[in-house]
DNA sequence: AAGTGGTCTAGACCACCTT
DNA sequence: AGGTGGTCTAGACCACTTA
């Protein structure tokens, strides 16, 4: 009878999940814009005390979804067009960043694991498999983003990611976005590949602003 | 006799103290890069319970000074070259980004007021004024940076500021920096004026290169 | 001038890494 | 299995905001 199971219950902190639980909220609007949110409530309203609460508004603080203030609390920020606008061109400055530094050292094996993970998109894409498309498209992105060597820059791509695909779970994609996605990676492969700078900087400057104005126009749609 | 004095006796957090004793305490390596720092120490060592070190080092891992794990605890990082080559390339990416769009917007007044703070950087530099020089310098970048209307990135760049500002009171400027970093600001302002933003991109990027392989070339120096 | 609510402390709990 | 140490809960404390 030695077999007992040992596993843990959640290998994740309380802290994670409250934050998640309230990602989800706001982005959802069970928060009003502009609401401060009190900690006790928060407490109550996921069973949980006041310091895990604490520190998922702090992260969400990091993610910008909210401000705290000390002794003031916490008050939700507006998920409107120029919030979205500044997130998006906030990141770009730092994919762009990383994608020029990959240029010049990305390895060859590296290039081949890219390739590898567009194919897995267009197959995913033929299916219609949408979770895979996003899940190939982060993938995607990561290992340009790991190949600029600053892991600095690297977590805080990651940490506003959890925030990019809540929105995209919401609003969704436009029509032919899917494709075009397709069509920039090619390319920018193809500018890793030739190890020209430059034009990787253009086509990933060009791709974030795409993807900027279409979340802004499904938001704009609702 | 009702002149009682309700000034609080820290409007500061515990938190925040001790946040500035860790980094404080890295920096002039109290801690060796590679360590496991123990809530419990830390605790003891600045007169504080668990909470205000556990949102300390959240802190700090923001900064890039620690990296912690769920169920593990902390590390410190080392700095070192690549961390501060890091540190720098990322800022200058986001800076560079909000002084585009500062080229397009940016009001009169505001750069008035840039002008101003020149004269200021300035007239401390020529009385040695170390501290005003360093005020002033900032001072500067901020403005330019709050002109660019992204107020994430401007939080991220400010969050970060404690660290370089600890870094170059402990590895100071080279020979000449004062100056230099006062004719790229000349050289900025009439970018801005000029509305030219390829030129002030372009200005902005040496510069932040400049400041740091100046940091760079200081830390090697010991 | 009292109430509200964020912050901090002490101690219990439990995940993780030994032996 | 035991020990270490990070995480969480309950409650005290006190800064800030109303009237």
């Amino acid at each position: 009878m030695s077999h007992i199971d040992t596993t843990p219950l959640s290998t994740l902190t309380s802290t994670s999940r409250v934050c998640g639980a309230i990602r989800a909220d706001v982005i959802h609007g069970a928060f009003a814009p502009g609401q401060r949110l009190k900690i006790a409530e928060l407490a109550k309203r996921y069973s949980v005390s006041a310091i895990p609460v604490r520190e998922a508004l702090a992260q969400l603080e990091a993610e910008g979804l909210v401000q705290m203030s000390a002794h003031k609390g916490a008050i939700i920020r507006s998920i409107d067009a120029r919030f979205v606008s500044n997130m998006y061109d906030l990141r770009s400055a730092i994919e762009t960043m990383l994608i020029v530094r990959a240029a010049r050292s990305i390895r060859r094996e590296a290039l081949m694991s890219l390739t590898a993970t567009l194919d897995l998109y267009e197959a995913a894409g033929a299916k219609g498999d949408t979770m895979a498309m996003l899940s190939a498209n982060r993938d995607f992105h990561r290992q340009i983003n790991l190949a600029g060597d600053n892991e600095d820059a690297v977590r805080l791509l990651d940490q506003g990611w959890e925030l990019i695909h809540a929105l995209r779970h919401k609003f969704g994609y436009g029509p032919g976005r899917w494709q075009q996605i397709s069509e920039d990676h090619r390319a920018v492969v193809a500018a890793l590949e030739a190890r020209d700078e430059a034009q990787a900087m253009a086509l990933s400057d060009r791709h974030c602003a795409a993807a900027r104005d279409d979340l802004l126009r499904q938001m704009a749609n609702q």
